[in-house]
DNA sequence: GTCTATAACCTGATAGAC
DNA sequence: GTCTATCAGGTTATAGAC
């Protein structure tokens, strides 16, 4: 049972509307209520919603890049070892986390440019040396598809999953399993592209 | 040079507003704005901003899957056949309309119950059909994982342009050749998943 | 059908008491 | 630190003239 201090329930509070529903439809009246506090008391912590909005942002950037980036370019893990994990890494993240991934792109194309520092870190490292891995195994894919192609597989399904279940491929309660047999089957998938280009 | 009747130009100057800021962030008046009209002509059109959001979004939502329904469900195209013309008619689709994916899943999260007339067209026909085609050439992969996988390698790169140049991943006037060389891969990379699944 | 003017409402932010 | 009350500004929608 923890405590939190009026400025993390405060933080709780915005991760959690902000994300389900993005700056603009988010009123801070919704936050304060959802926190248990007064509407005064965010702007005595937080100044402005948008200044709120900002530390949110940038807290999910970190979540979800961080773990992108520290491993990837470690030249020790297998090219192999980098695919399962990453796949499973996200799958985890976006289980327990499944409004994150449409927020960050949406907000992204709306203020690209507010969240530079922290991408920055992600594109210096780990480029050159997943570039080489591929290039050692005899791949010719690019590293843009690469990644693209890993991270489109794992993530998209939580992008499309009203989609999915509005348009009846997929009933609500059959997603959580959907997305544990995608877990174990993505990287085969990334595995036999990898071969293809190969030949 | 077609002439547009004021309903029309409201509609153009909507749909394009619409789209690129979503529907809470988007302002009536900057909608009479860019349709070059006064703002209570809007509302003597279309009654409020949320009707004209709703047709909006049934049109949108017409182009995506209007594409997808009509021919999945045809018996004499092969699969192979259906694949490229997927990965091709999306790909003309979003190069020239790059905010429609967000736009759309954002706001079917958000109202996803609303479009379901819609939605219920593409369920029906085209399920049983694709089915049979992927048993009868001795593929294990399921119906859903087979779409997902086409849409999402497809799609994917248009939701995460933003992140792509804002990572460094790739510049912005990389992108195009990098969607026009996906569009060939993506057959391929979907013919070398099938043909793993069937060993 | 199209406009101007304005009503009615909502939202972010602040002043000031406790 | 936390609250109530309120301001200031903006937004949707409508009334009414042309």
């Amino acid at each position: 049972m923890e405590v939190l201090t009026t400025e993390q329930k405060i933080i709780e509070a915005a991760r959690k509307i902000f994300t389900q529903k993005g700056y603009a439809a988010t009123k801070t009246r919704d936050i304060a209520e959802e926190a248990g506090i007064n509407l005064a008391l965010l702007n005595y912590y937080f100044g402005s919603k948008e200044n709120l909005f900002k530390q949110i942002v940038n807290e999910e950037l970190e979540d979800l890049f961080g773990l992108m980036s520290p491993f990837l370019s470690d030249s020790n893990t297998t090219l192999e070892e980098k695919i399962r994990i990453l796949v499973k890494d996200y799958t985890k993240l976006l289980t327990e986390n499944e409004d994150l991934p449409i927020f960050v792109l949406n907000e992204l194309k709306n203020n690209g440019n507010i969240f530079n520092h922290i991408l920055q870190q992600a594109r210096t490292m780990s480029q050159p040396i997943l570039d080489n891995q591929l290039k050692n195994n005899g791949y010719t894919i690019s590293i843009s598809d690469f990644i693209m192609n890993i991270v489109g597989l794992t993530i998209f399904p939580f992008i499309a999953k009203s989609l999915l279940i509005a348009s009846g491929i997929l009933k609500e309660e059959e997603f959580p399993q959907f997305i544990r047999n995608r877990e174990k089957l993505i990287p085969e998938w990334i595995f036999a592209i990898l071969k293809q280009s190969r030949q």
